[in-house]
RNA sequence: GGAGAGGUGGCGGAGUGGUCGAUCGCGUCGGUCUCGAAAACCGAAGUAGGUGCAAGCCUACCGUGGGUUCGAAUCCCACCCUCUCCGCCA
């Protein structure tokens, strides 16, 4: 959500930044139905303020037993009320602020032109394949033989689910506590455990409601599944005046994430690349909003260690203003290299919201030198996507025989497995 | 699911139709006192919107949304949430 006195400080300077994600000019249309919004406000407030020093006079003239004065001021106050009436302010409030919702957040300055994932900036490429004497395999062509099964998964739900089964469920529970660990004790996160369904308020805070609603699964009882634990995280400071000294606030949170994945039929439908459901690391820090850029490089930072000590291939994009988010301002993606697909494959993605979120949370702070609350910066990354960590450590530390080599890091979580081999 | 109780400012807790944005206590901040502190005393302090150069003034907000009334924290309706008991259940 964006500040309307931002707008109207500058209704070009908000049109030109939005022009960069190639969308029309709009401030106009803002600062009219805000205009209408102001007017209506001041007619009714003028009334009520009529009606407030009336109704004394009303009091005092029926303590005085004065109950013809009493009825005449009674009919002004009616009056008045009634010449008011067809100002609504609530009204055009909320068609000012339904406008508002379907902006995207205004990127930075940084952030290169482009329309697609082509015009993305790559950054930083680290670690480099191995020698390789036979043909990498896809994970699923790995997986069939170490325990992934799409068949059954079909036949308990459907497409774009998958059954893991053994040494390769226990994998992904092993990544994920692997993950959650590192950021908990190395990365000074704090673990939460968070609902997996949440309402219509924390989807609007975070941005995927009112106009992403049809990537989500709803529930009968008008709740909504999570497509990432950024919702809950981020929505614990929703409403809430926080204190400067609590800021930064780090949390981090393994959960299975939801999404229709509506509009990308017929992508990557082999394998589990793209699922309905998938369990990812989030990390979601809630910052000064001077210390944003900067906590944004670390949260990448740390989302980035995951997949160097997990010895796999990737790199650093920025995105640009195209590929970028509705609610971010800007947002590096990480790459893993996918040696069996022979592609780079979006494994995280870290972006710093600025007050997007923050104001359509309404989360404020205090600053200590207290004057007027400030908004904080919201920011969130994966960190990272345990189902494609999966498929990478499959892919990268396959051997020719089907067997996959384990990283060290997991061992610990492996109860001991080194090595998984196939099932002949 | 059934029955009951309750949601008021950072916290506790008054207030049941007329200057109530809200008594009071605790906590917080500033000051007096003190070598310093404590105690005591004095004072300040919510959020949002409108208006104004500003000081300020005005409006709204007592879980949320409606309603009654000249006037609602107070009365009525619906919903949400919390607590207690019963039932069911991982």
């Amino acid at each position: 959500m964006h500040d309307i006195r931002v707008i109207r400080a500058n209704p070009a300077a908000f049109d030109a930044a939005l022009s960069r994600r190639g969308l029309p000019p709009i401030a106009a249309e803002v600062l009219r139905l805000d205009e209408q919004r102001v007017e209506a406000v001041r007619i009714t407030q003028a009334a009520q303020t009529t009606r407030n020093e009336l109704s004394r006079q009303i009091g005092a003239a029926m303590k005085a037993g004065d109950s013809a004065t009493a009825e005449r001021l009674k009919a002004e106050v009616k009056a008045a009320l009634d010449a008011a009436a067809a100002a609504t302010p609530d009204v055009h409030e909320a068609a000012r602020d339904a406008l508002l919702a379907t902006l995207p957040n205004l990127l930075d300055g940084q952030v290169p032109d482009g329309v697609d994932e082509t015009d993305n900036v790559v950054q930083h490429v680290q670690g480099s394949q191995p020698n390789r004497d036979f043909t990498p395999r896809q994970h699923f062509e790995l997986g069939e033989a170490l325990g992934m099964d799409f068949a059954t998964a079909a036949k308990l739900a459907g497409a774009r689910f998958t059954v893991l089964r053994g040494p390769l469920a226990r994998l992904e529970r092993a990544l994920g506590q692997w993950m959650l660990d590192l950021h908990v004790e190395q990365h000074g996160y704090t673990e939460c455990a968070v609902p997996l369904l949440v309402n219509d308020d924390s989807m609007y805070g975070t941005g995927q409601l009112p106009k992403f609603k049809e990537d989500l699964f709803g529930t009968t009882d008008g709740r909504w599944l999570i497509p990432t634990a950024e919702v809950p995280l981020t929505n614990f400071v929703r409403g809430e005046i926080l204190a400067e000294a609590s800021l930064p606030l780090r949390l981090t949170a393994l959960s299975p994430c939801f999404r229709s994945e509506a509009g990308s039929a017929g992508r990557d439908t082999r394998g589990m690349l793209r699922q309905h459901q998938f369990a990812k690391v989030e990390l979601v820090s809630i910052t000064h909003p001077e210390a944003s850029a900067a906590e944004h490089e670390r949260m990448t930072a740390c989302a980035e260690q995951v997949l160097t000590r997990l010895g796999l291939v990737w790199r650093r994009v920025l995105l640009c203003a195209g590929d970028t988010g509705f609610g971010a301002a800007r947002t590096y993606d990480l790459e893993v290299w996918l040696p069996g697909q022979q592609a780079w494959r979006e494994i995280s993605s870290c972006s710093n919201c600025r007050d997007f979120q923050a104001r359509r949370m309404e989360a404020r702070f205090r600053p200590a030198e207290a004057k007027a609350l400030e908004v904080p910066h919201t920011l969130n990354g994966s960190g990272v996507a345990v189902g494609r960590a999966l498929i990478a450590v499959l892919e990268t530390h396959q051997q020719e025989d089907g067997s996959v080599i384990l990283p060290e890091v997991l061992r610990p979580y492996m109860g001991g497995i080194e090595v998984l081999r196939p099932a002949a």
